[in-house]
Parts: C-alpha cells; sequence; structure tokens
RNA sequence: CGGGGUGUGGCGCAGUUGAUAGCGCGCUCGGUUUGGGACCGAGAGGCCGAAGGUUUGAGUCCUUUCACCCCGACCA
C-alpha cells in the first residue's frame, strides 16, 4: 500500500488537499477515460451505507426500485424541449452499435425522465394505477468539461425516484418528502448541516416546474448542491402523454415529481469533514468504525486483540482488527488516520494486563482508557458524540460563513473575501440574477424561507424577496 | 471551449553541451525491530505516451499527434 507522507494542508490548498486524499484514502482513483472515476472498495463502502439508509426510507414511503435502460433513443429525449435543450450540451451520444451506423442515435442516459415516462404513459389508464412510485439506482453520463473527482465526474452513481400522481398537491407532498428524506439523511447520517430552498427559473432542473435543493458549504465559502427534488408538473406528462381518467371519467394529464442524490454529495462529505491528517468519517457512514490495533503482531495479544473485536462485533460495531505485518504501529495509525476511521482502539501489554482498552477518537484526538467489560456501551457513546461533534463543527462552519447584506458593495467585497452563504434580497428578475453573477460569479443558491421582502440588492426594486446567493462548485 | 502544466519501473521524480537509463518511496525474500510514518542485507521491475524525421548514435533536437492533470466559462 502506498501512503505519501505528505498530504497538502487543507487550509493551504483545498483543491491538492482533497485530490491527494481521495487518492491515498484508498477512495477513488482515475478511470483511463477522461473525467471517469474508479470508485474503489472503500469509498463504495461508503456509497452502500448511503444507499441501506436512503433506500430504506424510500420503501418505507411505498417507493419501489426498477430499472430502465441506459440507452435512450433521440427522438424520445427530444419530447419536451426545455428538458433536452438543457441536457443536450452534455449529452455522450452512440452513433455506432455492432459495427454499423445506427439509424437512430442512442443518448446515453443523462437522467432517466424520458426513458421512464415512456412507459409510465403505458402503464397509467385508470386513477386506480396512480400513484406511480418508483427509484432506481443506478449510473448516468454528463460530458462535463470540467470534473473532480465525486464532486463531478463524467459518468455518476446516483438514485433517481420518479413519481406520477392525480393531483398537483400530491406531487408537491412526494416533492417535499423527498426532500425531507434527503434532509434527514444529510443530518443523521452525513452530518451536513444545509439550507433547503426553491431554486430560481435559470437554475431550475431542465423541464421542471421547480426544484428544491438542499445547499451545503464547502470550506473555501462554495456551496454544493447536494441533493434536488424537482416538481416536474405536467410538463412531461403532455409530452409523453401520460393521462387516466379520474372517479368522474374525465381525462386528466398526471402530476409528476423527480428527486435525485449522487456520488456527488459523498465529495461534500469528505471536504467538510477532513482535516490535515486526512478523513474524519461520521460513524454513521464510516465503512470502520473502529480499528483495532495490537501494539505488537504477537500471538498473546491477538488473542485479547480477537476477544476485543468479538465484543464490538456483536454490538453491531463494524469493527475491523490490523493484522498486517510489516507496518509499525506509527504507520498504522496515520494510516487509520488518513482512512477518517472514528475509533482507534490500542491493544498491548499494559491494556491485556489491566484487562482495559486504550480508544482514541479521531475527531478530536482525545484518549480514553476503558474497561473491557465497558467497551461495547463506551464505544457506542463514543460513536454517537463524534457523529455529533461532526454536524456541530459542520454547522458552526455554516452560520458563520452565512451573511446577510442589503447592500451590494458588500455583498461584493464579502464574495471576493471570505465568500460563503449571502442573504440578499432579489427581485426575480434574470436580467439582475445575471449581472450579479457576472460581477461576482455569485449565484442563487435558493430561496430563503424568510417572508420579508426588501428591495432588490441590484436594481433596488421593492418587494424582492430573501435569497441565498454564493458562488458553487 | 480558452489558459497553464505534465507524460521516464506501481507512485513521486532526476536525467547537463545527444552516447543505448538513475534516485527516493513502494514491492518480494531473509533477519533485527515494534507504545506515533523502523533498520540492515539481497532481489524483482522501465524498448523513456504514440508516430514520423534529423543523426554514426535520440529520454534529450525537429514535426505531428494522443492522453491526463490543474485554473477559468458550463453543470448533479
Amino acid at each position: 500500500m502506498a501512503y505519501d507522507k505528505q498530504l497538502p494542508k487543507k487550509s493551504d490548498d483545498i483543491s491538492g488537499w482533497y485530490n491527494a486524499l481521495m487518492l491515498q484514502a484508498e477512495l477513488a482513483e482515475y478511470g483511463p477515460a477522461k473525467g471517469t472515476m474508479i470508485l474503489r472498495p472503500y469509498g463504495y463502502a461508503i456509497w452502500e451505507l448511503v444507499q441501506q439508509k436512503l433506500d430504506a426510507a424510500f420503501k418505507a414511503n411505498g417507493v419501489e426500485n426498477a430499472y430502465f435502460p441506459i440507452f435512450i433513443p433521440e427522438s424520445l429525449l427530444q419530447k419536451e424541449a426545455s428538458h433536452l435543450e438543457g441536457f443536450s450540451p452534455e449529452l455522450a451520444i452512440v452513433t455506432i452499435g455492432g459495427g454499423e451506423v445506427l439509424q437512430e442515435k442512442l443518448i446515453i442516459r443523462p437522467t432517466s425522465e424520458t426513458i421512464m415516462y415512456a412507459s409510465y404513459s403505458k402503464w397509467v389508464k385508470s386513477w386506480r394505477d396512480l400513484p406511480i412510485m418508483i427509484n432506481q439506482w443506478n449510473n448516468a453520463v454528463r460530458w462535463e468539461k470540467r470534473t473532480y473527482l465525486f464532486l463531478r465526474t463524467t459518468e455518476f452513481l446516483w438514485q433517481e425516484g420518479h413519481t406520477a400522481h392525480a393531483t398537483h398537491d400530491e406531487a408537491i407532498v412526494t416533492q417535499k418528502w423527498a426532500m425531507g428524506a434527503y434532509a434527514q439523511l444529510f443530518r443523521d447520517q452525513y452530518a451536513l448541516p444545509g439550507y433547503i430552498g426553491t431554486k430560481s427559473a435559470t437554475e431550475t432542473f431542465a423541464g421542471a416546474s421547480s426544484t428544491m435543493t438542499y445547499e451545503t458549504l464547502m470550506p473555501g465559502g462554495k456551496a454544493l448542491q447536494s441533493a434536488t427534488s424537482h416538481d416536474l408538473g405536467q410538463n412531461f406528462a403532455h409530452a409523453f402523454d401520460i393521462k387516466f381518467q379520474d372517479k368522474n371519467s374525465k381525462t386528466e394529464f398526471v402530476w409528476q415529481t423527480s428527486w435525485g442524490l449522487s456520488t456527488r454529495s459523498l465529495g461534500g462529505l469528505f471536504m467538510v469533514h477532513g482535516d490535515d491528517k486526512g478523513l474524519r468519517l461520521p460513524p454513521e457512514l464510516a465503512p470502520i468504525q473502529a480499528i483495532i490495533l495490537p501494539i505488537r503482531a504477537d500471538d498473546k495479544f491477538m488473542s485479547y486483540a480477537d476477544q476485543v473485536k468479538s465484543r464490538l462485533i456483536d454490538s453491531k460495531v463494524r469493527a475491523k482488527l490490523d493484522t498486517r505485518d510489516g507496518e509499525s504501529l506509527g504507520f498504522k495509525i496515520n494510516k487509520w488516520e488518513l482512512k477518517g476511521v472514528p475509533l482507534r482502539i490500542e491493544i498491548g501489554a499494559k491494556e491485556q494486563a489491566d484487562n482495559k482498552v486504550k480508544i482514541v477518537r479521531r475527531d478530536n484526538g482525545k484518549i480514553a482508557i476503558v474497561d473491557v467489560d465497558k467497551l461495547s456501551e463506551t464505544v457506542e457513546n463514543l460513536l454517537k458524540q463524534i457523529q455529533d461533534n461532526l454536524y456541530k463543527q459542520a454547522i458552526d462552519a455554516l452560520e458563520s460563513n452565512t451573511y446577510s447584506t442589503a447592500d451590494y458593495a458588500d455583498f461584493k467585497q464579502q464574495m471576493s473575501d471570505s465568500k460563503g452563504f449571502i442573504k440578499a434580497n432579489w427581485c426575480g428578475n434574470n436580467a439582475c440574477e445575471s449581472m450579479i453573477k457576472q460581477e461576482t460569479t455569485a449565484t442563487t443558491r435558493c430561496k430563503t424561507d424568510s417572508t420579508v421582502e426588501g428591495n432588490c440588492i441590484y436594481c433596488g426594486k421593492p418587494h424582492a424577496s430573501e435569497w441565498y446567493f454564493a458562488q458553487s462548485y
């Protein structure tokens, strides 16, 4: 295993730190084709934990999993005009199959609205066929000009939920429910606080009526759109002719939603919680929650170490015993710190003699010497504390980097200094949003939940509502 | 799509005025070690991104080309 001794400091060089960390912690590496990512077992295990949690939440709300093809005939994608327009610059298109030029080009899915809704239109005839609540875990391809590991890769993994309802109200309930599920996941598992709100017209998903977003703050002050939930209105229903007869025998178009969370969110997780020593994984998403390090590889320590491991496994802690030879204790400590394992348990002669273990927290370095009989409850307790502490640190960062101003000069100054989120009023006019972006590189991230109106920070017009602005990843 | 950079053992790099490749880390084996990135010894591993050219001779010079990375504009 190759671990470079030097990881760039997070505070000096965020981008260098992040890239090196992704590779060194064995989360991912670059695929042979530009912008692609190989998810290594350690990184994939984190994604699997996300999947477990989210999948359970979906199913609890009646969502079923299914799978639709990766190839979308070009004609399908063309059916919804704004959807096509939004995605066409970043499509990967198959033109040759089996050595022959295809009669109709095949789009590699950038998202699955079109191919799924072609089926929905066949499936829905009666109000009794509704709602349709389907999710799929899959990959998608968007030919981005510039890529980062996790944060923006040419191919990414995600889930996309797609529902169809008899009424707009019901669709909106689902849109909000999905965002609620994401918010809970981010808070309870990712330990990532964020702002939830509606996107401006220009930032709304191509083909949607409205987009809700979960916006998190990255170190360096940029915002990361971490999950979205769309109210598609009847846009796709009209384009794909998805209609049904209601209880009064009247023909109606369905109301739809779609919502997704991708491996991008893991990039946010790594970036926010990591420190100069490497990753700091929240226990909920740590493939290994406790790493047990015998001070020596001697047999007499091993049986005790095995016993400690068994106790943890029995109490459902994801524990691993590092028995690899040829690595000194110091090396192993650094290795597991880099990989962000929340707890390190050291076992040596002293611990064995006293029937104790030494437990060190990754998040703050605090040491506890614990009686082995109290091991499980102590570990469980510490894991909770670490989870809470990471959330607390992240929320402190979010709050202390959220500003509010009514003065455009302040706004500009802030965006060129420490960045972060700025709450400011905006009239809703595209021209103002676009000028602000040109002059500060900041865009609207989402509407705040404030109902107080003010003057537009750019044009000064009254009755402007409050928005979060930030530079975006 | 613009700007910058880099391609030489697995990784990071050196290679001067051209003379058929070297260092560190890692890896393998043996031994000594082990409470914060151990040490000694012996090994394995590279036609220098690709193609063409100049030359007695090219990692090095020339031409073309490909790929990737970083920074911007576009985006989950």
